[in-house]
DNA sequence: CGTTTTTGTCTACAATTGTCAACGTAAAGG
DNA sequence: CCTTTACGTTGACAATTGTAGACAAAAACG
C-alpha cells in the first residue's frame, strides 16, 4: 500500500487540498480543524489524507519544531484545470460544446470572466468547424447511425 | 462485492459506455469486438465491466435468444452532464470561470455551439456580478487572504 | 521531572476498481 | 446426436480509497 508510483488525488484527498491552497498552506491541526468544520471525519482520517497527499507529491512537508507545515506542490487552477482536461479527454468530441453549455447555465460568473469567455469565442468562430466529428469508435465503422444519433 | 449500492461508472466502465452510447445498444460480442479496437484488455475483462454496468443499472438487458442486448438506461449526454457537474461541484467557486476558460481554449467547437455559448453568455452578462465569492473554507474566518489569492 | 497533550507513523479493514481465468450451459455445425 | 463455440456467471487477486484506532516521540504544563 502506497507504495511508491504516485496516481491522482482522491475525491476526499481533493478536499484536503481545497483547505490548503485556500490557506496556502497549513499545518496538520488547522487542516483537522478547518476539516472538521464541513465533514464528520476523525482526526485519523484526517491525517491519513494528509499522509497520502504527501506520499503523492500533492504536499510538501516543511519541519516547524516537531510539526509540519504543509505546502502544496501544485497550484489550485493548475490541478483545476487537469482535473478538468482529464474530464473531457474521455468525452465524446461531439457533444463536448453541449456540457460546456450546460456548465454554464447553472453557473454563475463574474463579469470579467464572462468577457473574457466572450472574447475567446468570437476569435473561435472565426475559424470554427460547421460540424464536430465523433470519436467514441475506433474506426468510422457503425459510426453513420452515430454521427445522426450524436 | 457489487453488493447492491448502485455506485457511479469508474473510468473503465465509462469507456465501455461510450461504445454502446454511440451503438445505441449491442451486444458483448460487438462491444468487445469494439473495445479491443481500442485497447488492450481481455474479453473476461470487458464481460466484467457489461456486468457491472448492468449491476449499477447503467446498462439494462434484453434477452435475444441465448444472449443479451445490452442498451444504456441513460443518455450520453446525461451521463456526461452529471459527471462534468460533479466536477465542477467540488471546484473552488472563485475560479470556476478559469477552467472553462481553458477548456474552452484547448477545444474545438462548432459554429452552433460556439453561438449557442455567446448568446448565453451575454444573457448571463446583463446580471453578472463583479466578482465572485470563493466556498473553500467552511467559515468566513481566514478567508481575507483567500479572497485575494484567488 | 513526571504527566498530559500533540502530532506524525503504522496497522487495519471493508469497499471499489482493474484485470482475468475458469466454468457451465445453450447454440450452432456437422 | 455429438463436438465445438459462444456467452453469461463466479471467483480471484492486487491496488486504491474511505475511514479510523493504536502507538511513539516530542512538547508543553505543572
Amino acid at each position: 500500500m502506497e507504495k511508491g508510483n504516485a496516481t491522482l488525488m482522491s475525491p476526499s484527498e481533493w478536499e484536503v487540498m481545497r483547505i490548503i491552497w485556500t490557506k496556502q498552506g497549513a499545518s496538520s491541526t488547522e487542516v483537522i480543524r478547518l476539516m472538521q468544520l464541513k465533514r464528520e471525519w476523525s482526526e485519523s482520517t484526517i491525517k491519513t489524507l494528509l499522509g497520502r497527499l504527501v506520499d503523492k507529491k500533492m504536499l510538501q512537508t516543511i519541519k516547524d519544531g516537531r510539526r509540519f507545515f504543509y505546502r502544496p506542490t501544485v497550484t489550485e487552477s493548475d490541478a483545476m484545470n487537469k482535473v478538468a482536461s482529464e474530464l473531457f479527454d474521455h468525452l465524446c468530441n461531439m457533444k463536448k460544446g453541449g456540457v460546456i453549455i450546460n456548465l454554464l447555465s447553472d453557473l454563475t460568473l463574474s463579469r470579467a470572466d464572462i468577457e473574457r469567455m466572450q472574447l475567446l469565442l468570437s476569435e473561435k468562430l472565426k475559424t470554427a468547424p460547421v460540424s464536430i466529428n465523433c470519436d467514441c469508435l475506433p474506426t468510422d465503422e457503425d459510426c453513420t447511425m452515430h454521427k445522426k444519433s450524436c
